[in-house]
DNA sequence: ACACATTTGTGCAAAAAAGCACAAATCGTC
DNA sequence: GACGATTTGTGCTTTTTTGCACAAATGTGT
């Protein structure tokens, strides 16, 4: 992971954030809405450190990067602390999504609900495969589905075009990661979440973000290879 | 992540491998496979870091800490070095899987090639809905695949024992991923991948991996938005 | 208005990870 | 068998991340 930090605008001054802290805000958002949900209005840092599995003091510093929301001897207002850190990780943005590779996986991808909740989108599929090409599948979970049809990956690029997909998934085989990953980005796509098990090189300003089943599973199963000793 | 490092010993001594470098191994592992497979005899760091995407001094200190399995002037023997990878991350062993939640991701995994080929091995399925229960469901991809029978949740504890789990899969809504875990590990589990959005909270010495679809597209817009200022 | 109980925000220290640079070891060649 | 071209292994430095501890700020009760 190349662990740079992003720098941006806040009210006049430039905040750095971490990569590290970056990728706890997901976990912070999801456990806020949940606290919203069940109508909470105030949490502690170490109340929802408890829920999000971090210390409290990693969680208070994490948030303080983003600004001084909280009010001491008090703790943070739920819907106002969700609300900043949704508009901090642009969650208020509408995000189109663009799914290459339509197998067990990207099937699974296109149904899976927690996309749709939050501003993510799934608008295109791709795939190679002729017998799947023009069938329509299934996007998101219960409630708002909607069919899509499976285009050619040859018609990638004007897929694209047309959706303003901002988002691009690669589910396809190792083999065509790279290829797919190339086209991706020679059509504006700028964030790519690889499921391939391959790294896929990209030029500068291109970020990749990759989820790599296999790896998890082996690194749990040398851990667990450790404990038997 | 709690980045504990693990020791181990080896050839007498005890060897500390830190989390950062275990994470990287898999890669590694599948690189000199794909390697393996072109009939590549020897490489070097420089070559096999392009190809995973690290730098070459990282992957040498990385491999440093399983031994001294290369030479100098000359490179990495391909066949050597994946077998002591291999075999530090237990990956010679058997290791028996049991998905928990047979929905759209849940029948993703099962099918998912990746597992088999690996020395992991789908043992089991688990949902709680009663019109899965009983049913088949494929597992494995192409060349081996194996019908597996759907048994109830509440069935958990006996499936474990009879088929010898090692590792636990937890593909079940949010809602139902605490208990899930919490039964798990009770049947003797302690090393699960969950890829239900929430914190699993577990007692000292089971590990568990978190693989989280949502947050990462939400790191990627979080990047993606910051790229259009 | 003041003491007191909370809880945040943060300066500082410790630990972990990444990067650099080069000595040590090996191979091929003369 | 010495020399030069490679390439590993690693000590050291820098950066990043985490953890600790406490002052600063807020609300409450008297």
């Amino acid at each position: 992971m190349p662990s740079k930090s992003t720098s941006s605008f806040k009210d006049g001054r430039i905040s750095k954030i971490s990569e590290a802290t970056i990728s706890r805000l997901p976990a912070y958002y999801r456990a806020l809405t949940q606290l919203a949900d069940s109508a909470q209005v105030r949490v502690s840092s170490e109340e929802l450190a408890a829920i999000t599995g971090v210390s409290s003091a990693m969680l208070r510093k994490d948030l303080s990067h983003l600004g001084s929301y909280g009010t001491r001897g008090v703790g943070y207002e739920v819907e106002f602390l969700r609300y900043q850190i949704s508009r901090e990780m642009g969650l208020n943005h509408d995000w189109p999504v663009v799914i290459v590779g339509v197998g067990n996986l990207g099937r699974a991808l296109a149904h899976y609900g927690g996309f749709g909740s939050r501003g993510f989108r799934v608008v295109a599929l791709v795939d190679s495969d002729q017998t799947l090409i023009g069938t329509k599948v299934k996007c998101g979970a219960e409630g708002k589905t909607v069919d899509l049809l499976v285009h050619a990956l040859s018609d990638l690029e004007d897929v694209i075009k047309e959706t303003n997909a901002r988002l691009g998934v690669v589910a396809t085989p190792a083999e065509s990661a790279q290829g797919v990953s190339d086209r991706l980005v020679k059509a504006g796509i700028r964030s790519i979440l690889n499921f391939a098990p391959i790294h896929l090189s990209v030029p500068d300003g291109v970020d990749v973000r990759k989820v790599d089943l296999a790896s998890e599973l082996q690194i749990l199963a040398f851990h667990e290879q450790r404990k038997a000793v």
